[in-house]
DNA sequence: GTCTATAACCGGATAGAC
DNA sequence: GTCTATCCGGTTATAGAC
């Protein structure tokens, strides 16, 4: 799966050191992103993403097999970039683990077409048949395996109370990021989607850390 | 809006009191649920729906103006169903209040393609162009009215915490009971959607009840 | 009420010219 | 690498027969 990439993958890991060839293919990637934020991935066409580039659709798929191969790709993509942003490095404690994940609430705030991409893509992906099945349920046990194990050393160094169910911890975290993304997208100005979470947070975190002190 | 719905709803407010030519309509609405569940509302086809209920087209445009008619009607039938089930009393107690949520969770862990439905449009009706926008960002209004209200009383009666963010809580209750349904749809057999949300409710209402003992 | 027929379009994918 | 042309099928909505 990954060999596929890494003849033309950034070969010294820099920003944008890519293959001359595919400054085309990105911008095609972009545009996908917008089209299956708008509209998701079956309502979405390939000659309306072309034209955007300022190509046809002809032309679109000299660069993508199909239809479904623009869908991965695009997936690929965003997935490959989250992970070295946001889960390079492995926290020793609960308390920066969750900081971390109000740092990609904030970055994804900043991207409503790309989250409500993912919100789509998600909710479709929930047919078995959805192209984007496998990669969303892979998607979510890889979060969920991060997490958990990131809150398994918390408990160890006692930071977190003994006994804490750290799978169920790590999946109500994810559906509140998902569920607070839902009701942002809807509208955008007027809710709060990272104090929301930042609040979510803080609450879940008191509510398991080993109390320490105040007791007799 | 509504006039045109009340010669023909049921009479007497009893279960199934439907104008004997509605029959049909009634199996349309069910048919939609599952299309609009499995491909979202633009993937959705008109002919695909009419086929399941074993009339043409053609046929279907006789009792819905246009496909968008049809995804509003479809809604509305749901959330007055809903509703009339969940949200007819008004809960006294915050532990009623989320009792009553578990309930609705159960209630939608034994319907997959209409949850998932649901998935779908929500992520859709982001977009502000879409038929169903208005009624998601109504719906999600009215929900956490509802919740809110619930838990002020709580608060007023003692039972909650002074200071509790009542509308922080309620759109995070919803926001858990939107992820989870998002990961439940994912892989129904493997999510224990109901556990989670239950898990949930009770380290919620633990951490905002105010203690009434235990303390010096 | 339901059908068939049709209008007027849009979908993805392929072939071949340049 | 990008275009045009084309295939073949699907879409909603309307019109009119029965």
């Amino acid at each position: 799966m990954e060999q596929k990439e890494s003849s033309r993958a950034g070969k010294a890991a820099g920003r944008g050191t890519y293959a001359v060839g595919d400054e085309r293919r990105l911008r095609i990637l972009d545009a996908a992103v917008e089209h299956f934020a708008q509209w998701g991935f079956h309502a979405s066409s390939l000659a309306r993403i072309a034209k955007d580039v300022g190509i046809t659709q002809g032309g679109l798929l000299h660069h993508f097999r199909s239809k479904e191969d623009l869908l991965v790709q695009v997936l690929e993509r965003t997935e490959q970039h989250d992970k070295e942003k946001f889960f390079d490095e492995d926290f020793s404690t609960a308390a920066e683990c969750y900081a971390n994940l109000v740092r990609l609430t904030e970055y994804n705030a900043a991207r409503l077409g790309r989250t409500r991409m993912f919100n789509v893509l998600a909710a479709e992906a929930g047919d078995p048949g959805h192209p984007a099945h496998p990669y969303f349920v892979r998607r979510y046990a890889e979060l969920v395996a991060v997490m958990s194990a990131s809150l398994q050393r918390a408990v160890d160094s006692g930071e977190l109370k003994e006994g804490t169910d750290v799978i169920e911890v790590a999946e109500e975290t994810a559906a509140v990021m998902d569920g607070l993304q839902l009701q942002w997208v809807l509208d955008p100005r007027r809710f709060d989607m990272v104090s929301r979470f930042r609040a979510y947070a803080d609450r879940l975190l008191r509510s398991i850390t080993a109390e320490a002190t105040g007791l007799p």
